[in-house]
DNA sequence: GTCTATATACAGATAGAC
DNA sequence: GTCTATCTGTATATAGAC
């Protein structure tokens, strides 16, 4: 399994500026549309010295890709999802994965991965490993720990978190995937929550 | 709206032969990654030939993806699920859907779409139109009848029906899109399909 | 309508000076 | 380490013969 974990250049640097315009190009144009020309004019940077931090387009797209990764977790919520009434948490759960699949870095990162997994294979995979899948655990931890404290009554943790999120990404998440739509409203957002949290609560009652 | 109504050339013609190959690579190899020239080999054909029956690459594409969405249709099946048993129709409209949208080639079209969305905003608008949008209207006029027939209660008739295929679509089409997974197992579907049917039953009792 | 051959541009990647 | 200038392949698109 290759692993994202690719070590963070400090700051300012010649590297650091160039993942940043990477990012930038990448998610908003996807990886054929985007040049290492582009990359190096709108980093401030030569292309010589582009490559001489990252050996070829595949290797920046990937590194790229880890930076991108980063600090988009569920984690915290989960755990503070726990202290709270069933309900309340399950709707803290909700709206942060939400806000999370909707933010437009998020969308670009998923539009890009999503389009090249044909071509970077591994790339997909280290992807899925980093965020969803890590996602669907720690939802899957809260719901067994619903099950645990007899609030529900859940058979297959698993599934009743695919589930959830499932009934959160719902048809939202493909609109916006498509670029019809380009910031949720409030009330959207309400909608899709409430209504997973309430199917999620009447479906598995004790 | 610019509809997605190519008037499909006689089989067997050069534009026919060389739609079939542009599907094949575009959809294989998504937009960037394909050349034209490779597209005139594959169809047997000579670039001139091509440039003259599609003006650019462009617009090749669009034509391609307007002939993939053709055929995917969830009307028939919504039909019949109407003269079923409730639990019995839903399940049989989840299973169509699920095999729907898991094959290669709609995972391919969505893969390239979603892909493409930001360079081809007004196809991924004719797309979804084409594809996604007509699904729901169907699904939620079968969830209309379900509530009219006093099965259900369905407050949301369209809420509902993005609930469910949100809850067929759940995890596992991720995983798919993804290229983590080749085929689904019978077993995987079952799954799916019965903890998306048995939720949306409890959730909406009456 | 269809082909071969080519124009033109730009991509990714590198050489060599500083 | 960083730059300017350049090599080399290949992409889209077209000209002109048949």
């Amino acid at each position: 399994m290759s692993t994202l974990v690719a070590p963070t250049p400090e700051a300012g640097s010649k590297p650091a500026q160039i993942l940043e315009a990477a990012g930038k190009l990448f998610l908003d144009h996807g990886y054929g549309a985007v040049s290492m020309d582009a990359i190096a004019k709108t980093a401030n940077v030569s292309k010589a010295t582009l490559y001489a931090h990252f050996g070829s387009k595949d290797e920046l797209f990937r590194a790229m890709v880890a930076r991108e990764c980063k600090g988009q977790t569920m984690a915290a919520v989960c755990e503070e999802a726990r202290t709270l009434e069933m309900a309340e948490g399950l709707r803290l759960v909700a709206r942060h994965f939400v806000t999370l699949i909707l933010s437009p870095q998020a969308l670009a990162g998923y539009r890009v991965v999503v389009g090249e997994a044909h071509r970077f294979p591994e790339l997909a995979s280290a992807f899925y490993d980093a965020g969803p899948a890590r996602t669907m655990e720690q939802v899957t931890a809260f719901m067994v720990d619903l099950d645990r404290r007899g609030l529900l009554a859940i058979p297959d943790p698993q599934l009743a978190a695919e589930q959830f999120v499932g009934l959160i990404k719902s048809h939202t998440h493909l609109r916006f995937l498509l670029c019809l739509s380009e910031r949720p409203t409030e009330e959207q957002l309400t909608r899709v929550v409430d209504g997973a949290v309430s199917l999620i609560i009447r479906g598995y009652a004790p």
